[in-house]
DNA sequence: TGTACATCAGTGAACGCGCGTTCACTGATGTAC
DNA sequence: TGTACATCAGTGAACGCGCGTTCACTGATGTAC
């Protein structure tokens, strides 16, 4: 038997499953904040007073999806990473490493990309912390990769948000597109990507190349 | 007296209260999908049952916004073009342009933003057919700017995209930021597109360019 | 121009409904001795 | 190990509330003659 044995161990699995719950329901209709607390409960067979065991409010519960949310965007860095060390083609190969995540975990991220700009002013911080984050981790992974490949690109940060906004929302408006699509969206995706390195390094560059190449 | 006089002048007026009245009511609690029927009439000093005069329902409501975000980018682009065809700077005014509509038309954008992963399936796609006619008009006029400069960059298309999502995601994230902000914003997004601009052309370049340039 | 009638934007009351929240409770699990 | 007591996740009933929607209405505006 796989049931679990202590009162400790039961509402950790109540909590997954509201969580779940919460998660399933929003990939139905769409939106948190048109989500209600009563629905949550029904779907995670639990009576809605039970809910109060676990999160004080909605709200709550739309902060611990972000966490979901951040963690799972953080292994999407820790692949990314672990594909440079390897010496892979990074933008290729990171681009469909990222499609995968965003497969598995669409709704967790749509949440993020809604709530960015969403009811909650607590929320709406939370994931503005995150994403800044996530941004200063990229900006080093890009510096690592750029290092060892001996080149040169302009500020890496400003360049970690333009791709990390590109992949965020290419990958969410993608995510439930038929298989055929989102190999399409990554051939573009990986084009914006390879525009924008491209143009970062002659940027770095631009002292010694010629100077016709300066545009506006 | 600038009252309006005719019965369809009233009714007009009407319906532009209401409008005024999501939007306002949106830019405080913010989330179109948690907007209220009553409120909405509340806030436009009208009887619940008086909306239906207007609307059939909610949704009705949130194409119609969809529609005035819609000629309120299309006028952004206009002020684009006319600056192209001016021979000015075309990244570092567009940028400067664009923020001045983002702050002017922040709560509408926002809802273009949020509603395109929102509740309705119809207001959804009538948001996506939106943004990829803007897409093609803007790729229209970076090839025209190309032609008048006498340069080559890759498929604008997908340059187009690349610079729309990030000018919309960006214009809409720091729209109600503090001033001194908003100008810091400013730099990075032209940042952004600058090196976008250089990659396309770099990578339309690359044939008769040093191959080591070429990355990943 | 004056009169009789039609139109229809806006109203106010009423409806049934599902919401979030509260509360005293139950009963299995955990603990002390 | 057995017993008595404490804890606390989950419950079911009840609450007041504001929601969207309906309906017959009002009365100013518009129209026909």
């Amino acid at each position: 038997m796989t049931e679990p044995k202590t009162r400790a161990e039961q509402k950790q699995q109540t909590r997954t499953n509201i969580l779940a719950a919460a998660l399933k329901k929003m990939n139905e209709d769409k939106g948190f904040s048109s989500l209600g607390l009563r629905e949550v409960a029904k779907e995670a067979g639990i009576a809605p007073a039970s809910f109060y065991r676990h999160f004080a409010n909605m709200e709550e519960l739309g902060l611990a999806l972000v966490k979901e949310a951040e963690t799972a965007l953080q292994a999407i860095l820790q692949d990314a990473k672990a594909l440079e060390e390897k010496g892979e083609d990074i933008v290729e190969s990171s681009v469909t490493v990222c499609m995968e995540h965003f497969r598995d975990n669409g709704a967790l991220f749509r949440v993020l990309a809604r709530e960015a700009t969403g009811n909650s002013p607590l929320i709406r911080r939370a994931i503005q912390r995150c994403l800044i984050g996530l941004n200063h981790q990229l900006a080093e992974i890009i510096e690592l990769e750029m290092r060892h490949r001996n080149r040169k690109i302009t500020n890496p940060l400003f360049i970690a948000e333009a791709i990390s906004t590109l992949v965020f929302n290419l990958g969410i408006s993608t995510a439930d597109l038929p298989y055929a699509k989102q190999k399409e969206a990554e051939k573009r995706l990986a084009h914006h990507i390879r525009a924008i390195y491209w143009g970062a390094e002659a940027m770095a560059n631009s002292q010694h190349l010629s100077r016709n190449m300066m545009l506006s």
